[in-house]
DNA sequence: CTGAAAGCGCTTACAG
DNA sequence: CTGAAAGCGCTTACAG
């Protein structure tokens, strides 16, 4: 491969002009620059980024920590911050956690080690050994920390999940269950509280008996409505926390000759792509996944960049998405 | 932050001893080794990445090229790659291409530049832009190009769909409509070509009108089967080419009042998580994903570190999963 | 087992 | 506008 040095030789200029009529041609005159590219194309240089890099001490790539790629909600949202990463510069190194502590360091570990100018993180854990440490640029999306000041962006779950719950309200339902994720996440909280704040101003008391965790997969949506449709006072309408468990209990519910939504109502959260085409179709909130990616990635920018974000707490819009896996109460 | 030199200064030892007791420890007493350890904790120092993989003119940095992160076949691959790029000790690059050769050809670029060590590519190009490029370590994985001498993680592609038409045709369907993925494709071709030939071989003749296009999404499923469930003389059964658009097309075919399976059989391919659970369940290909994802991070791993792996061309295994969403003929 | 020194390929004050 | 020089933080022959 060629260098900077090989440019230079054939040129016949210093090693700085070459640099300069990359990065800052305005400085270099109309002639010699003419010089440099065409040395340039006879030798196939390409500027060694690495070797940049570590010279300017900028890696200008970020490191997304995500609980699970697979996940497709979370793979939009890493869509979206790839889309601005790229067009801001930035390359994105994939940290797939699995949840995990130890992983979570590690690649949060990275902007210590020069391989990476920030970290965006999809989950509602701090990253580092010491949980107040200031010295990583990083933005928190979507599952987001509590009672820290790191820069966020979420959803208000707290609104979105009490407002789907009016809308079982609303059709009549009085017994209501919910099929919930873990209980260490910001997001199954906030959400449960929006529920419980729905059935307060119906008039209605929540009842914990009527909450089954699932863990925010298909199959543990359909072991989590199974419990809820065999207990003897069987809710007939069903709150989950994400569209797998409700596709997953749709499934159930079927399964015990339950029709879907005569015999029970079933919501979902997030409105991923197979819930328009699932049988019914599912209610659900939709979030601007791939706009979570991006405004994390944009807010990361700013920070890495010593620019003060615009807002440092923002909150993307939801919307109820009504469509036939909810109906009046019989 | 902490510099090498720091460590050494605080240890009384050369930079080179500091150097050695992290990477070749058995080179270094025991004594000094203990000193430097305690330097190291006392200042907190994290050797600099960047600066060894610049030293080192290695980056230990992959770059995958994937058409889209959010497909959900996709998204499992990448979990596959990433899982073995750590126990490997490589990092993994986000190469969102969208199909595109610009972007496909910028991120292979990353290679000349140092800052990765060699590529992934999940689509049937080839991502240089002079094709015979024979300067990066690349493995093709899933969709793969034919006629080239890279290495390949791949599906008997040929094998499943004739086997997946077998089964069909086993059921007593004569009329198959098939809704095929993009033309350009090497997936699309060899699955067209093994169901052409189980066609062949039952004494059925292949009816280019029964092929309908898709994009490998859930609407385009839908408005293919559209298309094919409008036919004069309509398919009893139809083969699609991955389980979105088959998804879609089971959609469409309850939304025309016809029954899944009993007027109309539909078969997927892929076995995506939701395929079980879809109404009815998804008779399909099932492909081990992750290990797509996993026999290719492998194989490049040797390919970068000039080991000649056991074998260049991979085939994993696939099985038909049959499910509900096929039947008899009427 | 240890240290002094060279050098990886760039960028950027500094001087002219 | 241009060049000589220093230096980013490491690693690794080489010599002892």
């Amino acid at each position: 491969m060629a260098t900077i040095r090989d440019v230079s030789k054939i040129a016949g200029v210093s090693v700085a002009t070459v640099s300069r009529t990359l990065s800052k041609p305005d400085k270099v005159s109309e002639k010699t620059r003419q010089i440099v590219h065409d040395a340039i194309k006879q030798t196939n240089y390409k500027p060694d980024i690495l070797a940049r890099n570590f010279r300017t001490r900028k890696s200008s790539t970020v490191v997304v920590l995500v609980p699970d790629i697979a996940n497709p909600f979370f793979s939009r949202v890493i869509r979206g911050i790839e889309q601005t990463a790229q067009r801001l510069g930035y390359a994105v190194l994939l940290g797939d956690t699995q949840g995990e502590r130890d992983r979570e360091i590690t690649y949060a570990n990275m902007v210590h080690t020069s391989q990476a100018d920030g970290i965006i993180q999809l989950d509602c854990h701090i990253p580092f050994e010491d949980k107040n440490d200031r010295t990583s640029p990083i933005v928190n999306a979507c599952d987001c920390v509590r009672g820290t000041d790191m820069p966020t962006v979420q959803l208000d779950n707290v609104a979105a999940a009490k407002e789907m719950a009016n809308h079982l309200i609303s059709l009549g339902h009085t017994n209501i269950g919910i099929i919930s994720g873990p209980e260490n996440s910001t997001i199954t909280n906030d959400r449960l509280r929006g529920f419980k704040a729905a059935l307060e101003d119906g008039g209605l008391s929540y009842n914990s008996a009527n909450r089954m965790y699932g863990d925010y997969s298909i199959p543990s949506g359909a072991m989590a409505a199974s419990d809820l449709l065999s207990l003897p006072d069987a809710p007939t309408a069903i709150f989950c926390m994400n569209d797998e468990m409700a596709i997953g209990a749709i499934r159930q519910a079927k399964k015990m000759e339950l029709n879907v939504p005569s015999d029970i109502s079933i919501s979902g959260f997030d409105d991923i792509s197979f819930s328009e085409f699932s049988d019914p179709p599912l209610t659900t909130v939709s979030q601007p996944a791939e706009e979570f990616g991006s405004n994390a990635m944009q807010m990361l920018y700013d920070l890495m960049n010593d620019e003060e974000p615009a807002n440092k707490n923002i909150f993307l819009p939801f919307e109820l998405v009504i469509r036939e896996s909810t109906g009046e109460k019989k």
